[in-house]
DNA sequence: CCAACCATGTAAGCTGTTACATGATTGA
DNA sequence: TCAATCATGTAACAGCTTACATGGTTGG
């Protein structure tokens, strides 16, 4: 069974601290994690399944008496090879904010060298996705755009560029800092 | 019926010219619409919905015998409605990528004034947001960010800018074009 | 004590996905 | 003629949403 974003967003969560089901909801209705649905409907099957399949358990928290969600090993590992699959060009172009959660969450894995190595592959990707579309505007096809195709283009090659801009400033800020 | 946003695109395909639903299909295989799935079992029962509610319509095509897919003058009302929605700043937020499908669309509304109103309610908002995270990232909270945060969060800062320079670029062109 | 919040669930319904299936048309 | 492409569909399933429901805890 493979996790959805939202089960490994789940995963994420309880790595950096455990909790509740209830407080996972908090997050998603008080943080930039907005984009998930906080409602019930979601949440609860989701842990449930992800508890079924050994990826989360609900176990007391260390001191108290309430239960909360844990990662299991199991869940570790299955997070960790997730923030290490590399960035694709399909996923930079389709899919970039979920690219930009895995960015997030590898936090949780106290490891700079897969910051690092995730930073990298997005880079290359970026890059690779952005001489692309570049090449596009050059040729025929992108002469023949109209005001709007050609705007929209724009917009695109001006997001990535910040994209690329970014990942050098990251990826410079995490090699400094592992020293 | 709300139309759904795959709903949207389809009218907003026919809208450009008649199709009929494979040639429907090849457009999301091959073009930077890619973000909408191609298959069969997505794209044959949303044009069943939009035809049952009187969005769409199948004819013959001018001066030819295949059918295609139409759209109605309830289609083109409901289609033009959509693209007149101000952008919202919890639009920004978490569905950009919606609001420049809209913007794409505005094409086939042929009417630079629609596609200016909506670009200024794209500026508002997008300053809007921007605004909210720069006083984020001001506040005793974004200077307790760890690096991952803070450079998530000056991702996210940096692509709505480029949105900014973006539209006001856009507003411009449309501007000067419109006389 | 009572309102607000904590905490967890279920049921119906919609969308979309994958996989399977059918048949017509057309160009080499 | 035969392979590729055109063209349209269905069935099973997964995931999420909205709405409904329940009960415990806690602070004023």
């Amino acid at each position: 069974m493979q996790p959805t974003i939202l089960g490994y967003a789940l995963i994420g969560l309880t790595i950096a601290e455990p909790r509740s089901g209830y407080a996972l909801r908090k997050v998603f209705e008080n943080t930039p994690l907005g984009r998930f649905s906080s409602s019930p409907g979601s949440i609860y099957p989701a842990l449930r399944k992800l508890t079924e399949a050994d990826l989360l358990e609900q176990k007391p928290i260390f001191g108290g008496n309430k239960l909360a969600f844990h990662p299991t090993s199991k869940g570790r590992r299955w997070m960790r090879e997730w923030l290490m699959t590399p960035v694709t060009v399909d996923e930079v172009a389709n899919n970039i904010d979920l690219a930009l959660l895995r960015f997030a969450f590898s936090e949780s894995i106290e490891e700079p060298e897969i910051t690092l190595t995730f930073l990298r592959s997005f880079q290359v990707a970026v890059q690779t996705h952005l001489n692309a579309l570049n090449t596009f505007m050059a040729s025929a096809d992108g002469q023949e755009l109209s005001l709007h195709g050609s705007l929209a283009m724009q917009n695109g090659i001006a997001g990535y560029d910040a994209h690329l801009v970014w990942a050098a400033h990251a990826i410079q800020k995490f090699e400094t800092t592992k020293v």
